[in-house]
DNA sequence: AGGATTTGACCCAC
DNA sequence: GTGGGTCAAATCCT
């Protein structure tokens, strides 16, 4: 097997480890206990990635001749991109996928004239984009696509599809970490579930405009599409906020930089002030039958306190947050600063 | 009692 | 006119 053979077997490789977190995630984060178990996943799926990345670097590197490398680099980069766009269209939007893209054209177009050496930065920056776009919430630019007019324009809608629990009650969509209250159901033509309604439990208090509608999939239904509008103007826990809402000015300008997390309080040092042993608990007050996927959502009950939502929320909300789902575990599970300054680019 | 869900009716864009 | 989104009264649960 040839040098590039082996970078591309391993940069699958590293594909496979983050789609089979993925998959794993709606029921990990139900549990405390298995925060670890991410976080060693995480460490492995950046460990393969970054040995992926040395090989193209001492690759072009010993390219020497600066010709041969840079069609060498240009060759392995176009590889790596057609691995990394596959895993994309396999695990992410059309959206996300679109944005991808439009970074590599640009890419592509500082490269246009590039020397070998900014050949391997755009390689980088390839890498780069795939953590970016893990960890960039799957934010669509409202102002990228125009879209049919509803009766209300709540913004930009982000589209999720969602594993069933695979524990507890698989009839429902794995929580997300925001209480939502239901405030419809609705047959929709040629679908054969019912797609139901959601707005946020703190709508009236916070004047929170999120909303999101979540429908199983006709031709699989332990899946479920979530589409989020508009963002989380609320304090992102899911208790009653302890601090009062910004003003209608402070709030608008919140939602540019991120979805639900107070300015004063970044979801980062809310999380990682969290004592588990002591704040994580069942869902018996108030729980729904849900069983252990319970989190905070919950029907006819109160509440419950449950860090792991954050978690949950950073890894099932999309957003316009710009410290969010992924690079929030990046940046909370490993030292690499690489992971975090590939978020930052944007 | 308070807050959540259910569900039929209504509104509105197409 | 149709279909999707929302409202609000009724009902349910803690």
């Amino acid at each position: 097997m040839d040098n590039i053979s082996e970078t591309i077997s391993l940069i699958r490789h590293g594909c496979n480890l983050a789609r089979e977190l993925e998959s794993n995630l709606p029921n990990l984060v139900n549990q405390p206990e298995n925060l670890f178990s991410i976080s060693k996943s995480l460490d492995q799926i950046m460990r393969v990635f970054g040995e992926a990345r040395e090989r193209v670097d001492s690759s072009s590197a010993a390219h020497q001749d600066p010709l041969s490398s840079y069609v060498h680099v240009a060759q392995q980069k176009q590889q790596i991109d057609a691995s990394l766009q596959e895993w994309l269209r396999c695990n992410y939007t059309q959206a996300m996928e679109d944005q991808y893209i439009q970074t590599q054209r640009l890419i592509a177009e500082r490269s246009s004239s590039a020397t070998p050496s900014d050949m391997r930065d755009s390689g980088d920056q390839a890498m780069d984009h795939i953590i970016t776009m893990v960890s960039h919430d799957m934010n669509v630019s409202s102002s990228s696509q125009s879209r049919p007019r509803r009766r209300k324009d709540l913004g930009e809608i982000r589209k999720l599809t969602v594993p069933a629990p695979r524990i507890g009650n698989t009839e429902i969509p794995p929580e997300d970490g925001f209480t939502w209250r239901k405030y419809g159901q609705k047959e929709i033509m040629g679908c054969r579930f019912p797609r139901g309604y959601y707005r946020c439990t703190h709508q009236k208090l916070y004047n929170c405009q999120a909303k999101k509608q979540v429908q199983r999939l006709d031709n699989d239904p332990l899946t479920f599409e979530v589409m989020y509008r508009g963002d989380h103007t609320c304090h992102m826990s899911s208790t009653a906020p302890s601090t009062l809402p910004p003003p209608p000015d402070q709030i608008k300008q919140d939602n540019m930089t991120q979805k639900h997390a107070p300015t004063t309080q970044p979801l980062e040092s809310t999380w990682l002030s969290m004592d588990f042993n002591t704040s994580v608990r069942g869902s018996s007050g108030g729980g729904d039958g849900v069983g252990t996927s319970t989190a905070t959502t919950t029907r006819y009950g109160k509440e419950v306190e449950f860090p792991v939502v954050d978690l949950a929320d950073a890894m099932f909300n999309s957003g316009s947050s710009s410290t969010n789902s992924m690079d929030f575990i990046f940046t909370n599970t490993s030292a690499e600063n690489k992971w975090e300054s590939g978020d930052k680019k944007n």
